[in-house]
DNA sequence: CACACTCCTTAACGCCGTTAAGTGCTGTGG
DNA sequence: CCACAGCACTTAACGGCGTTAAGGAGTGTG
């Protein structure tokens, strides 16, 4: 008979279904009652498993970091430089994966410490490398920082890789720019092929990182 | 007699007033009813002015670029170095300079191209310093971004200036994370002073532009 | 003096996060 | 074998949210 009962919830089947449920939805879509019907399921039942919703965005903030840290390839003969590379990649390619990824992951905690375990091999890496701690520290942060400010204005264009949002018609933006030839043109720069203009981005870091290192 | 009428509202007063109570109640504070309430008024009069929410956002995002273009002094000779400088930290402190600040400002739009201006003034001072355009544009967005993205973080610690939010004891952090010791003592150096941490990731990208522009 | 237009109010809608109270099921000690 | 504890959930409700519909007072215009 049908009488067999679901199995019960816990926290991480909750954050895998609201993380499924985000790249449909977008995070304005994303309520405790959405989630809770998609888990076949009724909303105040959640906050046995969450204290509120606030939790539940920082465990979804958690699991995002454990796929891009399980996502992320890393050798412990990386150069540095090869490192901060991947650490950012990986980041932003996290954060892209879910619809407005940036804002959810920028605006909660991790749960745990699990993160502590990658970031301490960073740091050993980047120390072994020369760098001081405070210079490791700020090198990677500042990175980490560029990557999330970076992503956070790409998804406010392109909510859904694919799609555009409205208001950033180019036609219209050229038109409203006459008189400013030069922003004008830097539109293009700005609006198209995120790829390469993230990677531009990093280069210029890394090059600066570079540059600091050898007048250290 | 106590019968005058009040002075219709416009836009830039519902803006500015919005503004003032995103200070005292933050992000999620702001409500149209409190808005409303602060300039006298019932909610739904805020629709006479502004299409729904989002356009009021915009509106205050417009605003504060507005006083931070006021705030922040630009001499036409600058070196581009000064020049950045001097936008990354007006931009940061015009963040600052409202609760979840950095948030209103990067989940929202200006509403008009006044902006067009110090932007067209800044790539002039970049190409006349020798940057190609599309230099110029990585240059400018890559330290726009990272100011982004640093205010972002730095004011998810600091909601307001002085105080520091729940979760964010040093003393809790420090035993967790025994056990990953450069972590722990990177703590220090992230969560605190940010002004100098800010300056440093300045550095490390104005060094970064400098060395990439040397080798053109 | 009618009419249009501007700017606001009153009332209500559906949805949100969250809490209180209660309910069935499971496993354990007497 | 049964009372009872605790787990995992439901039902019901609360106040507040953004937003819309309808209407009304005051002002200017033909």
């Amino acid at each position: 008979m049908g009488t067999e009962r679901r199995a019960p919830l816990d926290r991480q089947r909750v954050a895998d279904t609201a993380l499924k449920l985000l790249n449909e939805v977008g995070l304005e879509g994303l309520t405790l009652r959405a989630i809770a019907r998609e888990l076949d399921v009724k909303a105040p039942a959640l906050y046995w498993h969450f204290k509120d919703k606030q939790a539940l965005l920082d465990e979804m903030a958690t699991e995002m970091y454990r796929r891009m840290a399980a996502g992320t390839s890393r050798d412990p003969d990386d150069t540095w430089q090869e490192r901060l590379r991947k650490a950012s990649r990986g980041l932003r390619a996290a954060l892209l994966g879910y619809r407005d990824g940036a804002k959810v992951f920028s605006g909660s905690r991790f749960t745990g410490i699990e993160h502590a375990e990658r970031m301490e091999d960073d740091l050993r890496l980047f120390t072994a490398a020369g760098f001081s701690l405070p210079r490791a520290v700020r090198a990677l942060t500042t990175a980490h920082l560029y990557t999330l400010g970076f992503v956070t204005e790409e998804q406010g264009v392109r909510p859904v890789p694919g799609e555009r949002r409205a208001g950033y018609d180019m036609a219209e933006r050229a038109r409203l720019m006459a008189g400013f030839p030069l922003s004008a043109a830097a539109g293009a720069e700005i609006f198209e092929d995120h790829d390469r203009h993230f990677e531009e981005g990093l280069d210029l870091l890394i090059a600066g990182i570079e540059a600091r290192q050898a007048d250290s």
